[in-house]
DNA sequence: GCAGTTTGGTTGAGCGTTCAACCAGGGGTA
DNA sequence: TACCCCTGGTTGAACGCTCAACCAAACTGC
C-alpha cells in the first residue's frame, strides 16, 4: 500500500453502519465470552477447541488441523491445549508416523464439560443474535458473513467446500451429529 | 445446568450462519487490528480512543465519558490512556470542579498520529467490509447491527440483576462451586 | 457537623494472544 | 551420505484486557 491517493472516506450512512456493526459485534463477543466464562469456567476459544475435537473422528485432531479449523495460530493452540490438558479436558499423544506432530485428544471429562456448557451457550447465542432478528435478516446475515469471509480468505472458500464433503462422511457418528448442533 | 429445560438447539441453517458470522467477524477484527498495528503502531482500541477525543468539543473528554462512548470499562480506559499518555498522544488534566475526576485531552501529536492512521484504516474497512457487499446488504447489515445492539444494551442492566439473584442461591449449588474451582 | 454510601478513577495480579526465536523431524537433491 | 530447506510444534516475553481491591472526593441522611 504505497502511495495513497485521496482516501475513499465513509459516507454518513456507511459510518453509522460501521459503528453499529462494530459495537454490536464487540458487545456480542463480550456477552458470550462472559456467559461462557461464568457458567462453564472456560473462555470461548477453549470451548471452540472442545467443539472442534468433539466433531472430529475419534475426537482427535492434529494440532495443525485444529489450528486451521478454528483459524487460529499454532502458537495459540499450543498454549490453549496446554491449559486444556492441565484441566484434564484434552490429552496430547505423539504421532507415531510423523514424530514431529502430536494429536490433541478429547478426554471423557472434556466431553462432559462440553456437554454441560453447550446448552447455556447455545441459548445465549440464540437470545442475543437470532431472537432479535427476523428470518430474512438471518438469511441476509448469512450471505453477508459469507461474502466478507470470502473476501478475507479467498483460499478458505475452497477449503470450506472440502469441509462440507468431509462432514457428510461423518454423518454416521451419532454423538458427533448431536453435539454439532451445540454450536 | 439445573433449571434449563430442553435447550433450543440451532437448526442447520442457523448453525451455518452462526459459524460464518463468527468466523467473519473474528477475521475482520484480526485483519483490522493487524493493519492498524502495522501501519500506525497502535491497537484498534487506542485508535478508537483517539477518534472519540478528536470528535469531542475541544478534543477533551472525561474518563467516564470516554468509557461510555466506547462502551469500555473504566479500568480499560485507565490503562489505555496511561499508555497513550506515555506516547505523548493524550494528556491528563485534573478537573477543577470535581476533584475526583480527570480529563483526557488529545495532544497535537495525538491528532497528527490519528490523521496519519485514518486513511489506511478507513481503506481497510472499506476493502474488507463494504466493498464485498451490495448496497442492500450494507443497509441490511445496519439494521441487523442495530437490532442486536438494542437487544444487548438493555440486557446488561437486566443481566446484572440476574447475577445478584444467582449469587444468593449460590450457597447450596455444589455444581456451581465445582465449576468455579475449575478456574 | 458527621457517619455511610456512592461515584470517578487508579492499581496490580492473572490470563490469553501475539510475535519472534527456537528445536526437531521430514523431504528433496546431489 | 551430506546438505539444505520446509514443516509441526513449543516456548517465553511483551502486551492488552478483566477482575477485584482500593483510594479519595462527592453526596446523603441525621
Amino acid at each position: 500500500m504505497g502511495l495513497m491517493s485521496e482516501p475513499r472516506w465513509l459516507s454518513d450512512e456507511e459510518q453509522k453502519v460501521w459503528r453499529d456493526f462494530s459495537a454490536a459485534t464487540r458487545m456480542l463477543q463480550a456477552h458470550l465470552e462472559g456467559q461462557l466464562q461464568h457458567e462453564a469456567g472456560m473462555p470461548h476459544t477453549y470451548y471452540e477447541v472442545l467443539v472442534a475435537l468433539s466433531e472430529a473422528p475419534e475426537r482427535r485432531l492434529r494440532m495443525s488441523e485444529l489450528a486451521d479449523a478454528r483459524k487460529a495460530s499454532r502458537s495459540r493452540l499450543s498454549h490453549a491445549v496446554a491449559r486444556l490438558e492441565a484441566n484434564g479436558w484434552v490429552r496430547r499423544e505423539s504421532c507415531p508416523t510423523d514424530k514431529r506432530g502430536s494429536w490433541a485428544v478429547l478426554t471423557p471429562e472434556g466431553f462432559a464439560a462440553l456437554e454441560e456448557a453447550a446448552p447455556g451457550h447455545v441459548e445465549a447465542v440464540r437470545e442475543s443474535l437470532f431472537d432479535p432478528l427476523t428470518p430474512e435478516q438471518v438469511k441476509a446475515l448469512g450471505e453477508i458473513s459469507a461474502a466478507v469471509l470470502a473476501r478475507l480468505s479467498p483460499k478458505c472458500a475452497a477449503a470450506e467446500a472440502e469441509m462440507a464433503l468431509r462432514e457428510e462422511s461423518l454423518a454416521d457418528i451419532e454423538e458427533t451429529a448431536e453435539l454439532a448442533k451445540a454450536d
